[in-house]
DNA sequence: GCCGTTTTCGGCCCGACTGTTTTCAGTCG
């Protein structure tokens, strides 16, 4: 039986939902499983454990059928009514589905017509003629569908919000320069922060709609034009990374930015409250539904703010946009004032040539003082990570002696000596308490044994975090986005065993890790458990990502008080001095 | 399948683009 987890539950409610889908069933019983799925990841609570004792009455979306099945999942590890399901269709479809263009429609048509159930046999198939044949299907489709094929084949479809930022902000720069644009914003989950995104929403506010979707046509970097019209354009750059334009009028603005920023949860909140207050709000406009007496609010509103401000919400950051609880706050004033890039003073996982960093402490002294950061933690590999040439004892202690000397070169940077030391599999840590004791601080991360089960490598993350000498928990789930999965633990547990014991947790923000990732942060943040935001640099360019960090950290719902690299480098050594039980 | 300060039944967000169609279905966001 697999192990149960959070995301199991939900990913199987997603599962039924793209496999009702495929049966043609009612599209709001779809809805109804994949927002359930959503309430099941966001949920603050075991929900696991609430799922196994069939205790899960009263949460919203949550209803009858889905409290049944959930339960049976929880229970036994298995759903009949998912496997029923599951039987009536061959595997391949999914992999149908995922395709640019098909849907659960085409995808059922292609499997009951042409019993098609792979991308192999639809390439033949659209190769061979008989795909134009069927109803619904032409020419145009089958050339579209083997487009699709190959750029299924080339990328995954996701990106690294790293990874697509410098195009980003290229084509952004692009749009701003146009004489005909009046105002550009990249959209959608780049806006939002998210740190994988699918494609890029570009938006122009403009007088020659049509001029500018045939301008973005024509950028260039562009591999293949997958639409242009009058006011909507998309095309597939050569990095394999789809972007869209929509071009709309100067008063369409602020709608439309809000819209294409979504999230799609949040916006169907959103909405569906303006239809509460007798308004529908769609890109366009706030204007009231029809036959009510009121007046239209769409003339007078210029900004984003202002679509909320009318609803008599606060105004919610693009980063907190995922329907996640932020309509409740934004309704009670009491959203938070969330951190910002001038807020961060200093980073502390960082590593050197000493281990499998590229540049020498030196150069990352150099390089830290550059970005204006007031301090500097190195913490290179411990012994166990043989693999990354960790340091054992002597050599580290060695390195100590290095920074304590490189220290007496900078009078506004401060160096800090750590390490990033092996959590062992039993929980036990790679150097004993004496050396740890001699360090400035300690970064604990797993790097083996990846394998455990959730319980047991929850119980050795916490016995890591009981050490006192632990500063910090380094990248929780060892995820590598796009690449790993992240390891099993139980997140509840973690985060309250860090407010306990006054652990911080790190939000490794290395391009490919995002890790602890931002779902989980506000209910650390309200559990009083510190964040420090840490690049994880192996070279001088990684510590650019703080960048990226400071963006998912918003996503996180943090403030500046919650990020104890915002102490000013005063601040930051009497916290350090500070025996750790103590610390605020 | 879920939900209820209009409702326990009848709603559930909505518009653009494409291709196959002669008025619309499917897909996407």
């Amino acid at each position: 039986m697999p192990e149960v987890t959070r995301d199991l539950l939900a990913d199987l409610l997603d599962e039924i939902a793209l496999l009702l889908e495929l049966k043609g069933e009612n599209p709001f019983k779809i809805r109804a499983y994949r927002n359930g799925a959503e309430v099941v990841r966001s949920f603050d609570g075991d929900i696991v454990q609430r799922a196994k004792d069939d205790d899960l009455k009263g949460i919203k979306g949550i209803g009858d059928a889905l409290q049944q099945k959930l339960h049976e999942l929880a229970s036994t590890g298995l759903l009949e009514f998912h496997q029923n399901l599951k039987d009536e269709f061959p595997e391949g479809l999914f992999e149908l589905l995922e395709l640019q263009g098909l849907g659960p429609r085409k995808v059922k048509a292609l499997y009951e017509e042409l019993a098609i159930a792979s991308l192999g046999a639809l390439r033949r198939a659209c190769e061979a003629g008989t795909v134009g044949a069927l109803a619904g299907f032409g020419k145009k489709s089958e050339e579209k569908i083997l487009t699709a094929i190959d750029a299924h084949e080339r990328f995954s479809g996701r990106f690294l919000l790293a990874a697509v930022a410098p195009d980003a902000e290229r084509i952004l720069h692009l749009l701003r320069q146009h004489p005909a644009v009046n105002r550009a914003e990249i959209a959608g989950s780049y806006r939002r922060g998210k740190e994988t995104v699918h494609d890029l929403d570009f938006l122009v506010a403009t007088k020659e709609p049509a001029t500018l979707t045939e301008f973005f046509a024509r950028l260039e970097g562009t591999q293949e034009v997958l639409a242009q019209g009058s006011t909507k354009a998309a095309i597939h750059l050569q990095s394999g990374l789809q972007c869209d334009l929509r071009a709309i009028s100067n008063a369409e603005w602020p709608f439309a930015l809000m819209y294409f920023t979504g999230s799609k949860d949040h916006n169907v909140e959103l909405r569906s409250r303006a239809l509460k207050q007798k308004l529908t709000l769609n890109e366009y406009h706030l204007a009231p539904v029809e036959g009510a007496e009121l007046e239209d609010p769409t003339p007078k509103i210029k900004e984003e703010s202002e679509i909320y401000a009318e609803m008599g919400l606060q105004y919610i950051e693009p980063a907190l946009r995922e329907n996640r609880g932020e309509f409740k706050a934004a309704e009670e004033g009491a959203l938070p004032r969330l951190v910002e890039q001038d807020n961060l003073r200093g980073t502390f996982h960082n590593h050197t040539t000493a281990s499998d960093g590229r540049a020498t402490l030196e150069e990352m002294a150099n390089a830290a003082q550059e970005l204006g950061l007031a301090y500097l933690g190195i913490s290179d590999h411990s012994k166990s990570s043989f693999q990354a040439n960790g340091l054992d004892e002597e050599r580290l202690l060695a390195q100590v002696k290095a920074i304590r000397t490189l220290q007496t070169k900078f009078d506004d940077l401060d160096l800090y000596a750590g390490n990033e030391v092996d959590i062992l599999r039993d929980g036990s840590l790679d150097f004993d308490d004496g050396i740890l004791a001699q360090l400035d601080y300690v970064v604990a991360s797993v790097h083996a044994s990846f394998g455990l089960p959730e319980k047991e490598m929850t119980a050795r993350l916490i016995k890591a975090m009981e050490n006192p000498h632990v500063t910090m928990l380094g990248h929780l789930t060892g995820r590598l986005l796009l690449r790993r999965d992240p390891y099993l633990v139980n997140h509840e547990k973690i985060i309250d065993c860090a407010a306990e014991t006054k652990t911080v947790i790190e939000l490794n923000c290395s391009g490919k890790r995002m890790d602890m990732d931002w779902s989980w942060w506000r209910r650390a943040r309200d559990r009083g458990v510190k964040c420090s935001i840490n690049p994880d640099a192996h070279n001088v360019e990684g510590l650019q990502n703080l960048h990226f960090g400071i963006r998912v950290a918003r996503k996180g719902w943090l403030r500046r008080e919650d990020i104890v690299n915002c102490l000013s480098a005063v601040e930051m050594r009497n916290w350090l001095q500070t025996p750790k039980g103590q610390r605020d």
